[in-house]
DNA sequence: ACTTTATTTCAGCGCGCGTTGAAAAAAGGG
DNA sequence: CCCTTTTTTCAACGCGCGCTGAAATAAAGT
């Protein structure tokens, strides 16, 4: 892996890589952001080098400080930009009768999550210990900009504690099926998952919780 | 969330640092777990420095390899130990009517984890990309020796799908209450959060699952 | 073809990391 | 009291980190 070494004498004949511009058609900032998110996903914010990132992405250190002002710019482009827009998954959880919201948000959460492979929502939860900012994203996200908006639609019983505890079952399926890899969790189909946890779900949003 | 816990020897004098044996009483080594707990639990492994820790604990930093061998041995004594013993657990679960199970898994989980802050459960998590190892615990702890025996004890109809079911359940309730924070769930009382959390945990050990 | 601009490599700086080994100071036994 | 053992501090090592600035090269503009 690393060749390294200023031996100048000997059977060296691999020329040094070639300088300059790249051939057209090669995205180097696509190649580290895609290079970013395995490595952030497998080692966390801290133990994902600058350098592991570059060699992954074929690429030298130096061009995450061109393209991305440094390791942190290039997190927060890589890791913190969520895979689907806020209003649109508001308005598609929303559009249906209100007793099949559960389902409707099961499957989304896991459509989302799962093209994805799993790695985004594993590098947010990973990467909570990093950036404060990343439990307030998540928080932002989940809870605020989702789920309370879904919740209002439906009940004014307590609407904060209700959206906390749904946010508590689909965190934990993520956790569950995305970080902690638990089967046969981990590798259940959609619809299975849907028949198990959006009755808990719609429990939460619509039921009667004490 | 400011929460200062646990050994307050923090504010430790400026006075010139004297070599040799401490005066009898100051335990070097329980410091040392004790900032360690605290700092692992706020920056992760690879963010928790063996300096910052054993500057928390008023100590040299060449104590961490004295006493624990180095930051691996100091981590694994610090975190990696389990606030319970698996079997007495079961046994106080086991304890009672199985209509009531959700409920004591509920009472039992946040009595545990309440007690050391949560800051064991929430170092456990931000753990998980550090060590594999770790991953493996909470699955071997929460999953197999707790959830699968208390499963089986009441039902037959696919006790692992029903077991990560319930882990899903429990370590989502970890995460917002303990690791990511999620207001009002985060400060519920106890009563609160079983009456709106034991249901659903008892529909994944005994109700319809589909 | 020549100039300009965008992109990439490279050598290396300064820093903080985990760790080490020797020396110093307290405790304990005869 | 001296000698040994245990505990602690200290100075410093080697390493890998994120990052920088200049040089090199390809592409684009005229």
């Amino acid at each position: 892996m690393t060749h390294h070494g200023g031996v100048n004498e000997g059977t060296r004949q691999a020329e040094p890589k070639r300088r300059g511009r790249r051939a057209g058609g090669e995205d180097t900032k696509a190649a580290l952001l895609a290079a970013a998110r395995e490595v952030f996903v497998e080692r966390g914010y801290e133990g994902a080098t600058v350098r592991s990132i570059a060699a992954r992405a074929g690429v030298d250190p130096a061009m995450v400080n061109h393209w991305f002002g440094g390791k942190e710019g290039l997190f927060v482009k890589a890791v913190l930009q969520l895979p689907i827009d806020p209003d649109t998954l508001v308005e598609r959880l929303l559009d249906g009768p209100p007793e099949q919201l559960g389902e409707r948000i099961v499957r989304n959460f896991i459509g989302v999550w799962d093209a994805t492979g799993g790695g985004q929502f594993a590098a947010l939860v990973r990467s909570v210990t990093a950036h404060e900012q990343v439990a307030g994203a998540l928080h932002e996200f989940i809870v605020r900009t989702v789920l309370h908006r879904v919740v209002a639609t439906v009940t004014n019983d307590r609407p904060e504690l209700r959206a906390t505890l749904a946010a508590s079952q689909i965190v934990g399926m993520g956790m569950v099926r995305y970080v902690l890899a638990f089967e046969p969790l981990a590798s259940t189909d959609v619809d299975t998952m849907v028949k198990a946890v959006a009755p808990n779900l719609q429990r939460y949003l619509t039921g009667d919780i004490g």
